[in-house]
DNA sequence: ATGTGTGAATCGGTTCACAGCC
DNA sequence: GGCTGTGAACCGATTCACACAT
């Protein structure tokens, strides 16, 4: 009976909480010590009802009539994920994009330390990225036995990401930031992300479109350019638009 | 009284079209003249039952007992997305990510140019990226007007996020990918979708510690390890776990 | 016989509104 | 008086299941 019963917490909340984590970190910066969910709320771009029910999945850490204690909120935000340690990484795909990833740095800082660039191209291996050498595809499975590799990021053509899925999750890796533009079949015991920027693009086009579209040709009845933009985890009524 | 009547289009819907674009393409050039729901639904990794009703959203395209013609879809779906014509892309902040997708070429050719990037910082201006040269911040409304660009990209620090955010929408461009990692705020007309890799590992981060977290302390009742892991806009059922 | 298009049922998530506690 | 925590009402999106067209 011991910690705070690890309820089952709804996937719309759970990808809000990062976002929750970094206004309490800005807050812990600025040496804030308590914060209401107004407050908060107003951080994180979303209303309070919706910080009240996100956080009560956690636990009852807030206190009627005065808020949130900052360092607190924190501390439990970061064990609820997964914060409290890190989680090595690997690249898979040293093109572009994949160095560029390596570069970038600020996952290391996060938490989630660049262990590991590969490649299948023979000639890309050895090359260095940062402090980094390129490692041959077919060392993936003891590159992450030995270093503890939790999370896979795929950065290669859309050809051949289904085949480095397999590979990773055969590997034991089975978290999975996928950066090719197609789909991916995961078995179910693995997690998967995607991050596409094409299909991104096509949405803003898509509601562009809607947008200005109208006008000349057949201006219809009442299909006003309401074009709210923030999709998924978006969203909020009345107020401007907010992203994360 | 023409042309298929612009229904309004759930914002679930808008988030999957790219993706069924992106099947059809591959169709298209397979030289495959009709699909089924049924198969198009395995394309894009989502049940079939989503497929036919997302696809209705768009005017009813296709044929019972055959399926869909690829092709004429195809075009209907260009349509709807607006991606009869090139959006013209400006990219703001010429710094490691900046130039990684100035780099990229992948946008170009699905009718997204880069058309400018530019950045605050004077000691960058001039330098070139690719065929473009970096210019002033401060010349972004002219750019924007001249080259009749439709979509920003932010690609620098959080800090100045929201006041390039600012600047973006002063100067007429009111569609918006921000990688910065924070909360933007635009007003109702504009459309803005974010890119944030912390979060998104934060989120696998979270799932993974709930797979193996349990075990040695407190392993409560039914919490099983049922990891989803495609939050947004995935979700499918009983079949094994896809992303886009 | 086959596969779309769509009302109806269901589900997950958001918002409301207020009781409960500081 | 102020703000959290949470049932209840609500809303959008998903899934079901079948009438309808070919």
């Amino acid at each position: 009976m011991a910690d705070p019963a690890p309820r089952r917490i709804p996937e719309a909340t759970v990808a809000r909480l990062p976002v929750y984590f970094r206004s309490l970190v800005e807050l812990a910066e600025a040496k804030t010590t308590t914060i209401s969910s107004e407050r908060l709320a107003e951080m994180a771009g979303v209303n309070a009802a919706k910080v009240r029910k996100d956080l009560s999945y956690l636990g009852s850490y807030g206190t009627r009539g005065v808020g949130y204690d900052v360092q607190y909120l924190l501390f439990q935000m970061s064990r609820a994920l997964g914060l409290t340690h890190d989680w090595p990484v690997v690249i898979v795909g040293a093109g572009n994009l994949g160095q560029a990833l390596a570069n970038y740095g600020g996952f290391g800082d996060r938490g989630f330390p660049v262990v590991a660039i590969v490649d299948a191209d023979a000639s890309k291996v050895g090359h260095t990225i940062g402090d980094l050498a390129v490692e041959a595809m077919d060392d993936l499975p003891a590159i992450a036995a030995e270093r503890g590799v939790a999370i896979g990021i795929i950065a290669t053509p859309a050809a051949v990401a289904q085949d480095v899925a397999d590979h990773l999750v055969a590997a034991g890796i089975n978290s999975v930031l996928n950066f090719a533009p197609t789909v991916l079949n995961v078995p179910a015991e693995a997690s998967i992300r995607k991050v596409d920027l094409a299909v991104e693009l096509q949405i803003l086009s898509f509601y562009q479109q809607r947008q200005q579209g109208f006008g000349s040709v057949e201006a219809a009845d009442g299909v006003a350019g309401a074009a709210d933009g923030g999709a998924d985890t978006n969203g909020d009524g009345p107020r401007p638009n907010v992203s994360v």
